[in-house]
Formats: structure tokens, sequence, C-alpha cells
DNA sequence: GGTCGGGGCGCG
DNA sequence: AAAGCGCGCCCCGACC
């Protein structure tokens, strides 16, 4: 072994399987239990036998203290959490699933043919265990269980396979380091459901009964505010002074459920007020009596249902919450949560997400992101001098007559594919000043509408046009496939700001691993596209502070190479998130 | 009794 | 000011 360990940028000592698969999740989850191992080389070639570990964390605990490994498993979201539970933390690991779903996405794999029993015969010879049969780790399948030693052959040859596919990649080392990432991310996910965001139910109930009147007995039951508006709501229709038609008929009486948006249209209506939507953009130019209350009631039926008492009850425990985060649950990269709307908080309820007594939350956020990887994606000079500077709508601003806000309605449209209003005109501007960087996304665009897959900077791929699609574009030009330009257009660069920001969590998490504090160690609590927040002890702050901006500097040099492109990142040291912006 | 699509709105 | 992109989750109402 310590001859693999000689270089320690590279992994080198490949481990592989427990034979004991843990439960998932869940409390009452049972021990992890032993597991097999093996060590393999660079390329993935075993470097010895199999060897079996009574017992799995340790094992994993002990190889890691060791050196430099990269642990190889199916997935780490079927493994990890127990074994963060049993308290081996890993920092480096190929998670076979995810990276499956990554080649498959550049192959042009159908992802519905996982579903049909349409085998990939590419994978395997015939007769040997499918890797990504879905019971392989799943022992709550019927059937015969596998053999231990079948699944660690399974594995290794999948993940050989997915080295020689990944180093066939027209740019290996950034699929590589996709691969890398995007494993890490699912670590770093599973730590951060365990560890939780810090959150006062205290201050989140004072807040809900502030707004919204005291807690009402029956779960089904509107809060006092919530039943006033409605009651107000119901009165305001039919109560009009001025005549019309109907007008006599005492339609106060009828209650009108300001949740149902049927309801509410018939409302209007038969006040005289015909309505393509009860969307608060639509009802904000609406002169009647109802608008006032019914767009209070919106607001506060919103924060009721979805982050009212309820969710306190079924989300914050032990004073942390812990929602679970979804690696690769977005088509761009970004995560994705389930349960706990957790990628949803409202900004007023970051007043509930405090720092414990000596601790302190570091919450950053990489400023006007996606326009910056924009301007590094395309390589065009003018834009990226602009983009070299802190406040790059400030800097484009002398292309539009000086003016910021024209500045980013044009980058935004051309980045959103909006043409509404005086995009179009702001877009043409673009275009004569930053050819390179109109030329990039408008390329992206053509690609979509001809059916084409496009890909990000580390080479995430999208998915391809549904055959529906296909069927419904094949003979004209439609908002189908407009729709589908707009899609790879954001894609480009939705994806490739994604890359940026898995990178520098990454990059993050294995800093603050470094940061010694007699407090405790620092952790990461919540990470939502572009922001992560970091809760540590108080004289960690400046520690975390300059990891953060490592962080950052390194996943613009390992995303993008040398750019002039700044990434620069907001960093606020708070006692309460929401005092941070 | 359940499921499912649409409308609507929170976040980036 | 809103719009163009990506999500999750709530409620309603149609449907089985």
């Amino acid at each position: 072994m310590p001859e693999a360990r000689r270089n320690s940028t590279v992994p080198d000592a490949r481990s592989a399987a427990p034979d004991e698969p843990a439960a998932p999740d869940g409390p009452g989850s049972p021990e992890v239990g032993s597991g097999l191992l093996c060590e393999l080389d660079e390329d993935g070639e075993r470097r010895g036998r199999p060897v079996p570990a009574d017992d799995l964390v340790a094992a994993i605990a002990e190889r890691e203290l060791a050196g430099h490994v990269r642990w190889v498993w199916q997935a780490a979201v079927g493994l990890y959490p127990a074994l963060a539970r049993a308290g081996a933390r890993v920092a480096r690991c190929h998670d076979v699933a995810l990276a499956e779903a990554l080649l498959r996405a550049r192959d042009g794999a159908d992802p519905a043919a996982d579903d049909a029993s349409a085998q990939q015969p590419r994978l395997r010879p015939a007769g040997q265990p499918t890797l990504f049969e879905p019971d392989l780790f799943e022992p709550t399948q019927p059937g015969p269980r596998r053999e231990p030693s079948q699944m660690l052959d399974a594995l290794i040859e999948a993940h050989a396979d997915q080295l020689r596919r990944i180093a066939a990649d027209p740019d290996p080392v950034r699929f590589a380091l996709l691969v890398a990432a995007e494993s890490a991310g699912a670590l770093a996910s599973a730590e951060m459901s365990l560890t939780g965001l810090p959150w006062r139910s205290d201050v989140h109930d004072a807040l809900l009964t502030e707004q919204l009147g005291p807690r009402p007995a029956g779960a089904a039951a509107r809060p006092p505010k919530l039943a006033e508006l409605a009651r107000q709501i119901s009165a305001a229709f039919g109560a009009g002074g001025d005549g019309g038609p109907g007008r006599h008929r005492a339609r106060a009486a009828t209650p009108v459920n300001p949740d149902s948006p049927a309801q509410l249209l018939k409302a209007f209506a038969a006040d005289g007020i015909r309505l393509s939507s009860t969307r608060l953009a639509v009802l904000r130019d609406v002169d009647h009596p109802a608008v006032a209350p019914l767009l209070e009631y919106k607001e506060l039926a919103r924060l009721h249902s979805a982050f009212g008492w309820s969710w306190l009850d079924a989300w914050v425990s032990g004073g942390r919450f812990r929602p679970e985060y979804v690696v690769g649950g977005v088509v761009s990269g970004r995560w994705a949560s389930r349960g706990g709307g957790a990628l949803q908080i409202p900004r007023l309820l970051r007043r509930a997400v405090v720092a414990e007594p000596g601790w302190v939350l570091v919450v950053a956020d990489a400023a006007q992101l996606e326009p910056r990887v924009l301007a590094a994606l395309a390589g065009d000079r003018a834009f990226a001098t602009a983009a070299a500077a802190g406040d790059l709508y400030a800097e484009l601003a002398g292309a539009f007559g000086g003016d910021r806000a024209k500045a980013k309605v044009a980058l935004l449209s051309a980045m959103y594919g909006g043409a509404g209003g005086e995009a179009g005109q702001l877009l043409a501007v673009l275009r004569r000043r930053f050819p390179a960087a109109a030329g990039y996304v408008e390329a992206a665009a053509r690609a979509g509408e001809e059916g084409r897959v496009v890909r990000s900077v580390l080479g995430r791929t999208c998915p391809p046009p549904t055959a529906a699609w296909r069927a419904l574009t094949a003979d004209a030009v439609g908002p189908a496939t407009r729709a589908r330009g707009r899609f790879t257009r954001n894609f480009v660069v939705q994806a490739s700001a994604a890359d940026w920001a898995l990178v520098m969590l990454v990059s993050l998490r294995a800093r603050l691993w470094q940061i010694k504090s007699q407090n405790g160690p620092s952790e990461l609590v919540f990470f939502q596209h572009d922001e992560v927040v970091v809760h540590c002890p108080a004289e960690a702050a400046g520690a975390v502070s300059a990891a953060l901006t490592v962080a950052a500097e390194e996943a613009t040099r390992l995303v993008f190479g040398p750019t002039q492109v700044a990434f620069p990142l907001h960093v606020a040291v708070v006692g309460c998130y929401a005092d941070a912006k």
C-alpha cells in the first residue's frame, strides 16, 4: 500500500462495495456492518484480492486516515448517510450511479430506455449482474440476493468501463472533474442533511403568530387573519355600488374560496371583470374591492400552507432543519430537494435561521454568476474585460447609453431568450458590441431548435428532445421549436454556472476540514445554486471567509482555465441569515 | 377512497 | 417592471 500513495494528487487506492448494505435512511437505521473492499489502481484495475471488513465504518476510517483514497461505490446516497451517521467522513469518492447518468446523457441514451427491459449490451457480458439493475443493492427486492463478491466484480468492471468512457471524452480532464465534483457533491449533501440548518422554532412560531394570528386548533382550520381576509373577499364580490345586470342580487352571502382560481374567475366575471388568470401580476392592475384583501390573502396563505406550523412540526427537530438534497435532480446540475421545500425558503423566514451562541453564519453568494459565466464561456474580449470588474452591469452600461438597467435587461434576455418590450432592441446592441457573447447563446439556441443537445463547460449534457417534440416540430417552426431553443440557450449558461458552484462547494468542503477550532468543526449547512452558508465558531469566521475566497478562485481556474473574468463572492458574517445582504 | 394535471408562487 | 430559464409544493377539481 505505501507505494500507492506516492502521488498525493491523483486517486490511487480505489475500494469498493459493502456486502451488508445499510438501510438508506431514517431513524433506527441498522449498523453499517461488514463489507468487502478491493484496492484498485488509478485506471481501475485490481491491485489485490478483495478483503472482507467486519466493521466497514472502522475500515473506511482507517484507510481514509492512511492517505488519499477515492472510494468507489455504486451510489453514495445508498451508503454514505449511514456511514456519516456512524461517524465516518470520506473526502472523495467515485459515485458510479451519478457518473453513469452523466455518461448516458453524453452518449445520447434515451433515459426512458432504463425503464424498459432493453439491456445495454455494451456494458457487460451476458450473465453478469448488471450494475444498474435496481435490485443490485436493494435487499428489499424479492429474488435471490447476489453474492457480495459478484456485486464487487460488477462494480469494479463498471467503474473501469466508466474510466475508459470518461477518458474518451473530447475534454477528458474537465469531464473527469465533473464526475469527481458530482460525486463529492453527493457526500456534501448527505453531510448537510445530517448536520441541518440551524433553525429557531420559537422565532418561526412568533413570526407566524404575528402574521397570521394564533395557531388554530385544527390543522385544517384557517388562522384568524386568513379567515378574516377570506370573509372580506367574499363580501367584496357582488357588493359593488354602481349597478349592472344582476347587480341587485344578494350574492354577498355566497362565499368565494380564495384558494380556488376557478371560483375567483367566476366571481370577478359576475362583477363584469374578465381575467386571463388570478396571478399576482394580473390582479395588481385590477380595480375591484376584492383585490386588496385577495393579494394579502395570497401572500399569507402561501406562508401558512408551505411554511406554517405543520411545516415546523414536520421538518424542524433539535433546533435544525434537515432537508434532503437531490444531487443530479435538476437537468442543469443544480441540486433539487425533496420534502420541506429547502430551496424555496421565503426570505421572510431567514429570520429563523440563527447561529448557536458563540457561533456565526458565514453567508456567501456569487455575484452576477450567470452573466460572468457567459463572459468566460464565450471568450468575448470586450465582454470579459467588463466582467473583470466588480459590477458587471455597470461596466457594460457604456454600451447602452450609460444605462445600467438596460445592460441588465439585454443580458438577461440573451441568457433566457426573452424578446418582449425593448429587449429586442437591446439585444441588437449586445450583438453589435459583444458579438462573441451573443453568438455563443444564439448558437446554443439554434442547436436546440434543430433538435441537437448542448453541453455545459464541464460536459454535462442536456436531455435530448422527446419523440413528441420531434413529431410536433418536424414540419414547421412553432412555439415548441422556440421553447426548445430557449431551453438550450439557457442550459449552457445555467449548467455551466452550476458546474462552477459545485466545484466551489466541494473545494470549500475540503478546505473547511483543514480549519481547526477549539469549539468544534465548521459546518456546511446550506447550498442553494449560487449561495452557500457555513455555521462556524465565531473565532473561525476569518478562516472560513478566506477558505471561501480560495475555493472560488480554485473553481474559476479548474472550470474555466486562464480567464480574466472575475467571480467575486459577497461574504457576510452574521448571527442571523436574514442579516446577510 | 386515491391519483394527477393545472394554477399559482416561493427560491435561484 | 416584467420577462425569458430551472425547480418543489400547495390547493383545487376532474377523474378513476
